[in-house]
Parts: structure tokens; sequence; C-alpha cells
DNA sequence: CTTGTCGCCTAATTCGTATTAGTAAAGGGG
DNA sequence: CCCCTTTACTAATACGAATTAGGCGACAAG
């Protein structure tokens, strides 16, 4: 072959020397497996060195000398041959590639829980076009069981990652950190020390709030309802209950905290708390918001009017808010602004930027609603 | 410089016949840009060459003969340094990398228009899934205008892309197919002659049959409202309106189409629709749903009741149906089934399959729904 | 007439993997 | 002992762009 590239330097020399040298079969030349023209056809065309090419197209940053009329002359071949730049060869040879890996460990469009991911992805989306980002949906996440090797590989395809959901599969995630590979979680995650950055809600003062709330309204039986589950998202929310109940001053036994998955909770059972007294309710939020929808068809079962028999607040609020249903009191999740904030985080790790803070939490904004209203009058004042 | 060339092969000879020479230092050598270990770092821990190391990882697909101790230190040396495959080298080489691009001419992820792209990238999302695939969600669209040259090069990072949307930018996707990418309109699109590969709906046959089920119920005058806008969902439907008027030979004095943004549509026309003898209002159905919204704000307004004052079918189906609203008579376009068509469509594609039905129309269904009943009696008979 | 220094461009190499062509050694048949 | 096959591997190269390290000619200064 370097035989071959001997007599064929002179020969470009001279096609050169030509100028225009345009006169061959120019086009029909390309045979290669894509079909699309390369640099290496552009050099052809226009008489001079894939280097050459390479230089005038990318900006010539390293600022080396360039003739006006080669340059010209290049970029007259590359429009005429329709080039377009292969991003695979460019990320191989660059070492990045203007992707962000987005990994959900359920699938990301869910039929049945429709949306709940829905508000996250448009702050990603946003920020990520901001920042001239596209995004890599990694699909594979729903068929292969989590965190599956195979899976998790095509990760690396992406700068850099960011990851949703409740699980963290720390072996994985270890790999990825010591190797020193960019990425942010959605939600807070403590699993693998402070290592894991992320932006995370901040459950814990929201959910005081929505407690003080209810005590200055005049309850003081309030009844917890959360998921059986140890995510971070209910165990902050959790601790912002008993923060709520310590600041208040309330017993535990007028705020106990019950487990449920919405399936044991009877208008029987409702009128039951009620008769012992709890003038409100607090539920957890959901993905499914299974636990709210089912106090509020006991309710309705039970013929209970909400804010006039009892109060609800929900921690967060219901991603998928119908026209028909009351305004749940509670608080907003800042769902959108934790994408955007995640994306903002991972673009920095991408960047190498040094001062960066990973670890946010996001404050969460009050939501007045209507379930919310002064305990209903009873014997005692 | 040929003869530094011919100086160094000599020089890699010598270092090879040494022979196993991997009593160096093995792991610490490696100092790559990006710190992971690549094939050639393994290949020096089990002292064989990066060539042996791809086979084995490989696969082998090439049936080449190979011992299965080598085979073991190979494997054993892989995972000691915690080998991770670079998908972009790979792609690089093999040319492809189960990418599939999702463009969408708008935000894909739209705050206003919620969720009207989300059934469609369910399907697109279960079948990618199936078939290997991941998904390039290009979101420069929102910032860039539309098929802008500098987008739209970035999609062929992906094999092949699915178009979502009313648009096509008809030169950029002349250059597409004539390059042979391979790519896939979800909703039909007639643009560039039958080249333009699409999956889309019969909207045609479904409208067709809405406007028979209420002839068959009595109503004798429709009123048909569309979009003032020449998209193929628009002209199918006003199309299989006009089927069906003619099918069921009703004048056209007694079918008007009517245009609108739905800002017109107040309670006293309505009710003059009603007047002048119209029982039965045929609305399209658009991202935004604003025409039926109109209707059934305006008959909310002037106190007409939907099944008994009048009959209403919606060409189409509601994407966000809320608990409250009634279930709106008309048919369900399979957006789900439509994403599945279209990415199986797209594999097959890039597959280079050869029997291909590049232009589908799937059926949808019709919706019975509760909002279409007999006339209101009238004066006549 | 040398030496230096621009100006302009190219050869060679790199990224990490896959593939093709080929080589060296061992074993078998004549 | 030579030739042929089989086994088990390796060298070289391709993929497409970016980058590094020059090379060559011209013109200026000494």
């Amino acid at each position: 072959m370097s035989s071959g590239r001997k007599g064929a330097s002179p020969a470009e020399r001279a096609a050169k020397s030509d100028g225009k040298a345009a006169g061959h079969s120019g086009k029909g030349v390309r045979a290669t497996r894509t079909g699309r023209p390369r640099q290496a056809d552009i050099a052809r065309l226009a008489g001079v060195s894939q280097t050459t090419v390479s230089l005038v197209l990318g900006g010539n940053k390293s600022g080396i000398a360039l003739n006006e009329d080669t340059r010209q002359r290049v970029l007259d071949a590359a429009r005429s041959l329709g080039y377009v730049p292969d991003p695979i060869a460019r990320r191989l040879s660059q070492g990045q590639n203007n992707l962000l890996g987005l990994y959900t460990f359920t699938s990301t469009f869910p039929t049945d829980i429709q949306h709940s991911y829905y508000p996250f992805l448009v702050g990603v989306e946003e920020e990520a076009a901001n920042q001239g980002y596209d995004l890599l949906l990694f699909t594979s996440s729903s068929t292969t069981d989590t965190g599956s090797a195979e899976s998790l590989h095509r990760i690396r395809l992406a700068d850099g990652c960011l990851f949703l959901g409740r699980h963290v599969p720390e072996e994985t995630m270890a790999r990825f950190l010591d190797d020193g590979y960019p990425l942010v979680y959605i939600g807070r995650h403590d699993e693998l020390g402070a290592r894991l950055p992320y932006i995370g809600a901040d459950y814990v003062t929201a959910s005081t709030e929505v407690v003080r709330r209810l005590v200055d309204q005049g309850h003081r039986r309030l009844l917890y309802l959360r998921e059986n589950d140890e995510a971070p998202a209910s165990v902050d929310r959790e601790a912002g209950f008993l923060a709520g109940r310590k600041a208040t001053g309330l017993s535990p036994a007028a705020t106990p905290v019950i487990r449920t998955d919405g399936a044991d909770i009877t208008p029987d059972r409702l009128l039951g708390w009620l008769q012992d007294g709890f003038t409100a309710i607090v539920v957890e939020e959901t993905d499914t918001d299974i636990a709210v929808s089912a106090v509020e068809s006991a309710a309705r079962a039970a013929r209970l009017g909400c804010p006039e028999d009892f109060s609800m607040a929900l921690l967060g609020n219901r991603v998928n808010r119908s026209p028909g249903l009351p305004l749940l009191s509670g608080f907003a999740v800042p769902r959108r602004e934790m994408g955007r904030a995640a994306v903002r985080l991972l673009a920095g790790l991408i960047g190498g930027e040094s001062d960066l803070q990973t670890h946010q939490i996001v404050a969460c904004q009050s939501i007045i609603g209507e379930t919310i209203g002064p305990p209903p009058e009873t014997t005692s004042s």
C-alpha cells in the first residue's frame, strides 16, 4: 500500500497545480460502505489533503495558516458533494459527541402510570437543547433485568447520563464513578456515600410545612399514610412529617404513621379514623397516586365532604391533574426545574468544571389547594 | 517519510518475537485518554494479540479456531480489568450502532399541548426495546429553525430516523432518501411522490363510518368543524366525511364543512345551528382539541345536553381523557400501534429487507361513546 | 550564500474495534 | 522427507475525522 501511496502523492500534487482539477469523474469515485462522501472525497475533488479538509471544515482551531483560495475550494467541494460529517468518527477522535443519556430503570413512557416522568422530561429536554445536547433514551431497561451489564454498557455511548428512578444498582454505579464517567441522579440518593451527584427535592421542609399548616388550622390529630418502601422520597417525607409533629408539639399517638398500598383503605376504615378523632389525613404522593385516590373514593362512598368533614393534604402534587378533581392542598414538586438542574449539573461534570454543587436540593412550593379547612365542630372544643 | 515507517516495522516485530511479553507492569500501563481499559490492555495482560481479544469477546463469529485455555485467559483478564466495549469504536468499525433517531419538529415534550406525542412514544419505545434499539431524541429541533442543516446533520448519528410532525422539509428529506438513509414518517405524507415511507392512520374509512353511524341514528343534517390547515390528517378526515355524505345520499347543504380555530364557536352560534335544523356536530380532532372543548363549553353555557339536545362525534379520540368528561363518540387513532409499526418498518429498512410495505395505513377502531343519540323530537317527523 | 522565518500545506498517527489475510507449528499421509 | 491440512494465533488494515509533527518553497536579513 505504501508503494501505491508514493505514486499517488505526486499525482495529487499534479492535479492540484492543474487547479480545480475536478476533471476526473469526481463524484463517481466514492464507493464507501455507507455511500456517503467523506473528507477524503472532498480532498480529492479539491486537490488537497484530507488534513486540509479537516482543518477547513473544523474551523481551523489550531490556527494553522490557510490560503483563502484553498479554503473556498474545499468549501465548494464539500457543498457540491453534500458532505455531512460522521458524528461517530468525530466522537472517536475527539472523545465526545454531545449526547446525554437518560436511563430510567423502568419504561420511560409507561402506559399505566401515565406521565409520571413527563414533567422531568420536559425540563431535561429544555435544558439539553439549551446546552446543545441531544438525548439518548435507553430502552433496553424495560426488557433486560435491571442494571444488567449488557444494557448498562451502552450508556457509555453518551458523554454522560441522567438516572431516573428509585433504584440504584450500587456496583455498576460505583464502577461508573470510579471510571470518572459523568452521571447525575434525579432524586436524592445517598447509597454510595456522597459520591453520587443528584438533584433532589426538599421533601422534608415541604412536608413539615404541610403539617404546620394543618395545625395552624386547628387540627390536633393527623394521620399519615405512606408507602411501604424505603426510597428516599418516602423517607424524606416521613422525616418531614415527624419534624412537623415535633415542631408543633403533637404526640406520636396523635400523629400516627400508617403504611398502606391503598387497597386496605375502605370507607369504613376512613369513618373509623374520623370517629377516633382524626381530623386530617396526610398522604404521601407516589407515581400512581393510588393512596390518594383510595381515600378520595372512600370519602365519596362514605358521603364525606373533603374540606367539611375532614381535611386532606398530599405530600406532593398530582402530576396528572384532571379538570374534575379538586386541587389537593400540599406542595408542588419542581420536577421541571429538577430536570433542568440535572442537565446543567451533568453538563458541568462533562465539561470538567470544578466548583460544582453535586448535591442539590430544590425547594418545593406550597399549594394552598381546596382540601384543607378547619376541623369540623366536635363535642370537645 | 516512508523511511521512518520502514524503520518502525522491525522494531514492532522485535517486540512481538519476544512473545507473551506481558511480563511488564500490566495494569499500571494504561494511560488512555479515557482511563478505561481497551482490548489492547486485555491483550497485554493475557499475553495475546488485540485481534484475539476481539475474537474472544466478539463471540468469534468468523469461526476461527481458538484454544479454550486462551479463551479463558482472555475472559479472565477482561473481567479483572472491568472491560467495557466502546460502542462508538464498535460502530465506526461495524457501520451501525443500534440507535433509532426520533425527530419531532417541535419540542418532543411540550408543556402546553401536554402529551400529544405520548401515545406514539409509548409504542415507539416498546418496539424499539423489542428490536434492540435505543432511542436518540433530537432536541435541537426546538431551538434551531425547522430543518436547518446544522440540526439535521446530527440525525445521521442514528442508524435510521423516525419523523413525527406535520411538516416535511422536502429538500432535506429528498437528500436523505437519495443517500439511502432509512427513515419513516409517522403520519401519511405524500410530499415526495411515493418516496417517503410512512405509517398512517385510516382516517378516511373511520370518518366515513362515523357519518354512517350518525345517519343510522336518524340524523339528516350534520355539521363538520375542521381546522384551517391542509395537513394530511385534516384532508383525510374531510375526505372521509365527504365520502360518508355521498354514501348516505345526503346533500352538501345538509352537511356543510366549516373551518374554525375554535375561538368563534359561541353559545349563540351553537344554538343557531340547532335552530337551523342541524342535529349532530362532527369535530376534527387536533393536538389541542380546542374545537371540541369550545363546543363543549358552548353547550354548557347554552345549557344544552349532549346526547339529548344534539349529538356530537369526534373524528379521533381525546388523548388526554379526564375522568370528569364524557367519553366522546368517534374513533380511536391507534397511536401506540402506529409507533410500533413505524419502528418495525424502520428496522426493516435498516436491515435492508426488500419486501417491505413502506406505506402503511393502520385501521382505527370505533369508539361508541356517550355523545351520539337519536336526534331530538322536532316539528317534522 | 547561508540562515532564519513565515506561509501553506501534507504525512503520519491517533481514537478502539472488527475483519481479512496470512503465518508458524503440529500432525498425518504418501 | 516433503507436502498438505488443521490448529491457533497475529499483523495489517479499515472505519472517518482530528491532531501532531513536520516539509517545502519563498523571501528577508545577515
